[in-house]
DNA sequence: TAATGTCTTGTAATCGTTTACTCAACTTTA
DNA sequence: TAAAGTTGAGTAAACGATTACAAGACATTA
């Protein structure tokens, strides 16, 4: 059977078209009786009008997009099921695409969402900039960032995303409090912000406390489970080992436990660790990994709110232009006092 | 600044929209000349044809969807990923949404779908049937179901799942094999093949060893975290208490291992485990957790590859209607010999 | 009662593509 | 050299909605 149209529609009804689509689109403005004969045929048919057409008219496709780096990372998941929610209020549909950190990747789905017309996109960008999203730009397509921005782009996108510098901060100041002096720290993605501004906090909190900063306890891990392996073991080999590690993503954090874990290790006994991410299993494990919650939902509803108030005001100029996302430190037991 | 459309391109190029079309679409009908001429004006304006118009008029949108229950689980994260490869690979884009297995998301998500005009839904259907399935199913739209099915259209849609009953069965045969004879097991969702199809396998297990199955070892805990805490309490305050369960999927896992936790008992002293599903964590738990694995990621291939032979054939019958993706027991230390 | 305004409805153009038809300009063939 | 075939282009009609415009039927007003 084929898709009813709206024609098949108005002919059942016995109206014109626009009857029908005004029925559908200004109530008011039809008569009591057709407005009846017209739900009907519609009821009759599984009448559902087309948004191709709609779209096509209109030039608007009810749609967003949200690209992000790695949908299977609980991070982006619950970012994920933000915007979803939030799409779903407010009747839109939502397309999701993987980056995996790729610029090519973000290139190719930038490219694609272009020509899909979507009306905006939510985007956590690889970290370099890059020629589609400027045609992007170009034709007023709303986009908002999320975990990172771009230095040449920031006055004209808006970004959500955690207090990095303070979630950082609140971690390793409790390791000080803790009494560790000797702090590793497992950096992410290079050119990234969240990356740089937790870093940062990291760097801030031994500078209040006075405590020199160390090149060698600084080793990047690229936010891979590998990446995480690999910077612990660095960490591990140096000749004067920390007594405490601050894991700045929760994927490291599983690499440096497993790393752990097949090198006899324990924790906190033999290494202290704090995660940035608070991710559900962590509770369960042994210790329990006391963590920095970023409130990854919330990214997800306040970048699309975002989107949606961008979209209908047709104003894609950015005002406050960074939003952040409140985080909290997670107390569980990864931390021996020295 | 304005999207360019076909005409923008015809008129820069000096020729016919008609000639844009064909040099886009079959380069060898056009004379070498134009189709570079058109081809600069394109780059030149960064011109994509217009996903909308082009899908009204050929009625297809190289659009897919994925109707999962949650994301967030690493089940469906995984099959997210294997759809989104093959949907890329193919130039499909990929809507997705979350149904929290509730038949009334399930509707309100395929009525969206059906106007959306996407070329073909892969789906985890809640367990019951639905009104809007069957329309999409009346204007032919390809469909697929992943990892259950409904029984009224069993002969209609095809289904990706894995070999429950198999990897089941071998999961309490492992128990078995460690001597244990009470074996409680916490079923999933009623009404999805799945979670019937488990404890089946549970039951074949025990029968084909002559051990008769107790009801009262068999408690539900409905796919959720919460269900896994109350289904093992259940388990636990019997005046028999089993020595081992069998767990059957990771999320009533995760229950089951926050509630031992919080009550004290240690795995596998206390209590044996076995868990449907192995997450990339359970490795690094204490102690790792054996667990059957399904290979999330096939299905996630499989079926997006059904689905576009499906589109492309044009054909809408479903021949093989079920197919099977292997299960692998994965042994780690959850499970103490008796 | 005629003029004016309001309320409903229909007609037809339009959005940006694709594609069935045409047709002119060459080639080929007898 | 004339008939037939081949190529490469353009014209214009769809696809399924929305909406400016027109117009008929009433109600209202002077």
């Amino acid at each position: 059977m084929n898709k009813p149209t709206i024609r098949d529609v108005a002919e059942r009804a016995g109206v014109s078209t626009a009857t029908v689509s005004r029925a559908l689109n200004e109530p008011r403005s039809v008569s009591d009786e057709l407005k009846e004969e017209v739900m009907e045929a519609i009821e009759e048919l599984n009448y559902k009008p087309s948004s191709l057409a709609q779209g096509l008219k209109t030039n608007m496709t009810n749609t967003l997009a949200l690209v992000i780096t790695d949908n299977e990372s609980p991070f982006y998941a619950k970012i994920m099921r933000g915007v979803e929610d939030v799409a779903l209020e407010n009747d839109y549909s939502l397309f999701v695409s993987n980056t995996d950190e790729e610029l090519k990747k973000e290139k190719l789905y930038l490219e694609k969402l272009q020509d899909k017309a979507t009306d905006g996109i939510i985007l956590a960008p690889t970290g370099r900039s890059n020629e589609k999203l400027n045609h992007l730009l170009e034709f007023n397509t709303p986009i908002v960032f999320i975990d990172r921005w771009l230095e040449e782009l920031k006055d004209r996108v808006d970004t959500v995303l955690a207090n990095n510098l303070k979630g950082s901060y609140q971690a390793v100041e409790y390791l000080l409090q803790k009494g560790h002096e000797r702090i590793g720290i497992i950096t992410g993605v290079k050119q990234v912000v969240s990356s740089e501004e937790r870093l940062e906090g990291y760097k801030k909190a031994l500078k209040d406390k006075e405590i020199s900063i160390k090149d060698e306890l600084i080793v990047e891990g690229s936010y891979t489970i590998e990446g995480g392996v690999n910077a612990l073991k660095t960490l591990l080999s140096l000749k004067e080992r920390p007594t405490a590690v601050f894991v700045t993503n929760g994927k490291m954090t599983m690499g440096a436990l497993k790393l752990l874990r097949e090198k006899g290790y324990t924790c906190p006994d033999d290494l202290s660790l704090v995660s940035f991410d608070d991710f559900e299993w962590f509770s369960i494990l042994n210790p329990p990994v006391t963590a920095v919650r970023q409130d990854s939902y919330e990214i997800g509803t306040k970048s699309a709110n975002l989107l949606l108030k961008k979209i209908n005001s047709g104003n894609n100029e950015s005002t406050e232009s960074v939003f952040r996302v409140g985080t909290e430190l997670v107390i569980r037991n990864s931390v021996k006092k020295v």
